[in-house]
DNA sequence: CATGAATGAGGGTTCATTCAT
DNA sequence: GATGAATGAACCCTCATTCAT
């Protein structure tokens, strides 16, 4: 009997236990980056790795857990470096400027967890066909756009629809990541720069 | 002989042989609508459309010409509907307005179509991994770059990085598709008014 | 209605329905004699005669029919060939060369018939899994051992098993023919001439 | 980890895999002398063998690594019986008895390969429609064109084409072969007896 | 006469998963 | 803890054949 519930609970050695997890973590992490998410079979990860199929098998309940692990172990990497960044912040558009530099800090310093994470959200889904990370995006949006108001009312921002305003920020984030991902050459910093002046112009009083 | 060349030169019944095609590639829109581009096989494509699978291999030389046309096809309807009206356009702010309105318009009306060419978009390699897709995005980038450049260039609107403002607004756009995309109760047309204004502030001189 | 009984009893335009049928056969031949019997798909040969799969399917009862008109029709216009220049030599001896001569004479000018037929009757099997046309060989060699028993009660031949000569000028025939089709530059009147000399030296009293 | 690499390096329990391997082999031997190899699909295979068509394809890196085994394994274990016997031969008109007589020993206790032998050879193609095995016949034609040649520098043949007789003896033994798998009551004693009185009288001085 | 259209069966192969060791 | 071995389902595609036109 093996202990497939994932992450608690487990018995035995959990030091080598932990140092597999990561180790296929990582590999269906840059598999995911290298072929896309509908390409990733659970053979391709393995066969990345360098172990046997059945390791995976035996590690996390299949292949929708072992996903699930990856994006969160990306999310959970990513919020636990902006998080700290945004609660020093004194204003809003500074804590705004904050979390766009940090976020494409993040990102632009893990170009294989920015691709995973974004052919994952993408294409996985539950068996009924609905997509299983939108939450995870939702979340992201969400502290923007509470971001945002709270800057209306201080008066820092002027009269927007703080929704859309934190969609298309997170969007335009996520361009400047596609267009890095695409071509490593492109200057993330400059472009970074460029895009906070964009937003600070667009929602300035 | 088989018909499984697409594009020119068919003998056969032209409006049978269009109408099954139209059919087939209807339902692949819809199918990956639904369950997304990784989980869209052949046959539950067959079994939305209501045919046998061999049916698809008939009109279609493969499950990539069949993706192919499906994309191809969103995005020549879609071009031609911009096209026509970017063309009457005066000043290049104008322009800019317009590009958002009737590609939000277009989408907007087309929801399946949209969820779609996300999806394949995404999703869709060649046999070494790479994105098939990819240029079809960066033409329509490219477009909004030299409408912006142009902009300068008569003084309508600021110096900025073009690039990063015509990724913006394509991602901008995406995003309000996105959004809509989840709740198909969100006001399209407000959310289009935020966005023209947002990016109007952005980038007037 | 259409007439599906083969070569009898067909009811509209003889000429243009007999054409047709030879260009089939004449397409089946080539494309088994290039890629195998077992490589050769009905798809296959219509497309080397560039007519319609269906076209086949209404000349022929079925893919077991065209095969055998196939080789029917290579072996008989083979027999016409042999038989009357067997009936014109004298002693068995003579009859014997004759018969080598000659049956490498026919397929020697008939490359693509030969691996054709090689290839059909090598393959084709009955739904059971018997071989279809092994008595078309079987035919072959009761001739040859007929022929070698008559030289024997002459008093031409020496004494051995006729069956086992018959068998072995079979295949020494098949041989030459086997090692021509592959290298088409090989002397095959100079290899018939040594082939006759041996079985000459063989069988003589 | 799979598998599928044939030849070396495995890590797996070498007397399951190797059990299971000779069990596949041995199915698909017999499934092919039994009908044909056109006929020898990987389902009817893994049926005979009685297991399910994914076994095959995890021991085996595809039908065509499949059908490779299978021949090379007939070849290899009937050359390991022909070779010394050939070694110890004196003159090359013992040589050529002996090669006659084993060979015709080998086929004759494994009629099964044989057929399968004949059937794989004579069928399979590469994607290309060229034969794949056509060099392993050649091979066997070779080594008694060798014999033959040195029997006449010796003395012991008289003048004749090397190629030519090398070829007609195989086509006897073949003969020979094929005679007794269609007729299994055939002595193939008496038979090899008269083809080597055959082939001793056509070649000596 | 001829053929486009369609079909179900079966082709080889990969899939995620299970289980005995 | 770990993994070779095995499986059945599903993958895309090709097959020979039928049928309406």
């Amino acid at each position: 009997m093996q202990p497939k519930i994932s992450a608690v609970g487990r018995k035995r050695n959990p030091f080598i236990e932990a140092a597999r997890r990561v180790q296929i973590i990582k590999a269906a992490t840059e598999t995911v980056a290298e072929v896309g998410y509908a390409q990733a079979s659970l053979a391709r990860i393995a066969q990345h790795a360098g172990i046997s199929k059945s390791v995976i098998s035996y590690h996390f309940a299949g292949k929708d857990d072992l996903l699930e692990q990856v994006v969160t172990q990306i999310f959970d990497d990513g919020w636990a470096l902006i998080e700290p960044r945004l609660a020093s912040a004194r204003t809003e558009t500074e804590r705004l400027h904050v979390h766009m530099e940090v976020e494409l800090d993040y990102w632009g310093a893990n170009r294989t967890r920015y691709l995973a994470m974004a052919s994952i959200v993408d294409g996985h889904r539950t068996s009924d066909g609905k997509p299983r990370f939108a939450q995870k995006w939702e979340e992201t949006v969400t502290v923007l756009q509470d971001l945002l108001s709270k800057g209306q009312e201080n008066g820092e921002f002027r009269d927007f629809d703080p929704r859309v305003v934190a969609v298309t920020v997170r969007q335009g984030i996520e361009g400047a990541l596609d267009q890095w991902a695409r071509n490593p050459d492109l200057d993330l910093k400059a472009y970074t720069a460029e895009l906070i002046t964009l937003f600070d112009l667009a929602i300035r009083k």
